[in-house]
RNA sequence: GCCGACCUAGCUCAAUGGCAGAGCAACGGUAUCGUAAACCGUAGGUUCUGGGUUCAAGUCCCAGGGUCGGCUCCA
């Protein structure tokens, strides 16, 4: 057998175990579903009044070892429609199954080990006891969990586990779930003085300190380099804006609850803008372009709010004030690949910079649902062909996200994994023939005709927060030397040297270079603990040595040190900071 | 929003319903030291907020806020 279909097995027939175990102990809880899913498993149920919290976990477990040598083989039996309902006369969840089984025409399957029988279609091991390491399983949280996954259905009980073929491998799957928690941004936000969150501003509302705000300014000063290279121009607008805009745009009926909505003193309806796209239609609006002017492209780094539920926010990666490095381009149909293009590899440089790995995914309409999306089926159809044609020029590989367009046209998303395995799409590209059309937008051709313009939407970050939260778990912190809020810290070793280290210090910053003297009373070796605890990529012991002669010795984090004097120092690292490594 | 857990000093965390504490950080002093934590001292609290139970609440109950693990959602 091979490995993986064992290791699919194994992870089937715990959480059959699991409910029986769960059975074992709470008679009354009412088993539904339990998938396996990459590294274990779960099971959802109803426990009805009872409260399972993540106590009751190491009790489960330690019943689910208890039960697991009685199961040493299973019996099988089918059953028709009726009979295998009257299995199950408490139980509405697996009733509700059963009549879905039927209606498929499939056969209605049971499993039985020891006591525990379990409507099932099978894929278990054939002598559970013996195959099973006992000690490569472990239950590891307790969530609640709608019942087919649809908000309008009852919240059940899903208790999570992990499981494997060794011990080996179970605790190097929980050594996995260490790291990434020591990589959490959240922490290392905190840990580098980044941003914070206070209970008065409200939830979502990330503040920046100075080091983050340095942060995001030099990731955004990376964007708007490309940019400006590739004829881009910005652009500012107010936070706000009349109802009347979305109206128009069609987003005040598409965003509905997620609109932070505002009403004046005389009555008027506002909103707090949660994209930018419509204000910066009547920027480009403003006077009739001719196609010798085509096209506008205007950069705009700014805020937008939405008001997202309390429970789906988590640290940077979904906040409530986003700050969107957003593009639009104003373009004729004709010119509109190529600025895709041209958007393509910004963010195609942007991102190998950090050494990230980019997925493809074409997001398109959902023809079988369209009231979701601006337009007919046919306009969309010849838009998402287009996008198609040039990615198959670019030669990328790319995935289908069926259903996962903006409502105004298909995008082009890129995506990129953090240290946890989770997926974040990061930045976009779309295309916009409606929102040219809402508001008609169009330049005079070369015929003397008013001829309508596209739009192109690109985020090359997506959000600053997002890009944030998956490059800080990606680099674990440690940002190279361009992006370090903090470069170099200069370590005075006794009180008589503090003069020359400013000194020093003052050279560096007049070379554009961010620079701390850590002057503090301490012994040096206290200073040296700071120093290598903090991420810093460089810092430099000044003595008497350094007094007396023209050379300094520079460390890097990594323990690398090289003597050099003042102004080749400054050289190499206006070279390394000039070349983002 | 929903299910469950949690919220104590700037940070990490203690404290059977019975005097709110420690380490680090901060501040003051002594020491001025060459590569991972000098020594002594001082200060620091609406125990998330509001209400309730109790002779007595950080601890129990209710409501709200916030955080965490998930679910749902994410134009």
């Amino acid at each position: 057998m091979a490995n993986k279909e064992k290791l699919e097995k194994t992870r089937h027939s715990l959480a059959h175990l699991l409910a029986a175990a769960v059975l074992e102990l709470y008679p009354k809880a009412l088993p539904t579903i339990g998938p396996t899913i990459e590294n274990g498993f779960y099971y959802d149920f109803d426990f009805g009044h009872i409260k399972i919290s993540e106590e009751a976990l190491p009790k489960i477990e330690k019943m689910m070892r208890k039960i697991l040598p009685s199961w040493h083989s299973y019996e099988e039996r089918e059953l028709n429609r009726i009979d295998a309902k009257k299995e199950y006369r408490e139980n509405p969840y697996k009733k509700e199954l059963i009549d879905e089984i039927a209606e498929k025409k499939e056969k209605i399957t049971f499993y039985k080990f020891g006591k525990f029988e379990d409507l099932c279609r099978g894929g278990h091991l054939k002598n559970p006891a013996e195959e099973i390491d006992p000690e490569a399983f472990r239950l590891l949280s307790v969530a609640g969990a709608y019942w087919k996954g649809d908000e309008k259905n009852k919240m059940l009980t899903r208790i999570y586990a992990a499981a494997f073929e060794s011990k080996k491998e179970l605790e190097a799957h929980l050594l996995t779930l260490e790291e990434a928690k020591k990589r959490d941004h959240r922490k290392l936000g905190k840990e580098l003085d980044l941003f914070v969150f206070s209970e008065l501003v409200g939830a979502g509302l990330p503040l920046w300190t100075p080091k983050g705000t340095l942060v995001r300014h030099l990731l955004d000063d990376f964007v708007w380099q490309l940019r400006k290279e590739r004829g881009y121009e910005r652009v500012e607008i107010p936070h706000l804006t009349k109802k009347n805009l979305y109206e128009k745009s069609g987003h005040w009926a598409k965003f509905g609850d997620d609109l932070f909505r505002i009403k004046t003193r005389e009555g008027h309806e506002f909103a707090i803008k949660p994209m930018n796209c419509p204000h910066h239609t009547q920027i480009f609006a403003r006077k009739t372009w001719s196609y010798k002017e085509m096209p506008q492209r205007y950069a705009d780094t700014t805020m937008v709010y939405r008001d997202e539920q309390t429970g789906e926010l988590h640290g940077l990666s979904r906040v409530r004030s986003i700050t969107q490095d957003d593009a639009h381009v104003f373009c004729r149909e004709k010119q509109a690949k190529e600025e895709a293009m041209k958007i393509w590899d910004i963010v195609e440089t942007f991102y190998k910079t950090f050494g990230f790995e980019l997925k493809v995914k074409l997001s398109i309409h959902d023809k079988d649902n369209m009231d979701r999306f601006m337009g007919d089926v046919s306009g969309w159809e010849k838009a998402v062909e287009d996008f198609k044609s040039w990615i198959e020029e670019k030669g990328a590989e790319y995935g289908l996200g069926v259903g996962e367009a903006a409502f105004y046209g298909p995008k082009i998303d890129f995506i990129a994994k953090d240290s946890l395995g989770r997926e974040w799409q990061v930045a976009t590209i779309q295309i916009d023939r409606s929102m040219p059309e809402s508001f008609d937008l169009y330049c005079i051709n070369e015929k003397n005709e008013k001829e309508r313009v596209v739009m192109l939407h690109a985020a090359i970050m997506g959000s600053i927060e997002r890009f944030l939260s998956v490059y800080l778990e990606h680099s674990a912190g440690i940002f190279p030397l361009w992006l370090s809020p903090e470069q170099i810290f200069i370590l005075p070793v006794a009180k008589d040297h503090n003069a020359f280290a400013w000194q020093t210090c003052n050279k560096l910053r007049k070379a554009g270079l961010r620079v701390r003297v850590d002057d503090n009373s301490e012994p040096l070796g206290k200073k040296i603990r700071r120093t290598k605890i903090s991420k810093i990529p460089y810092y430099m012991v000044i003595g008497g040595n350094e007094m007396t002669s023209d050379k300094l010795k520079i460390e890097d984090r990594n323990g690398k040190a090289e003597e050099m004097d003042l102004k080749n120092l400054i050289e190499k690292l206006k070279k390394e900071i000039e070349s983002r490594s």
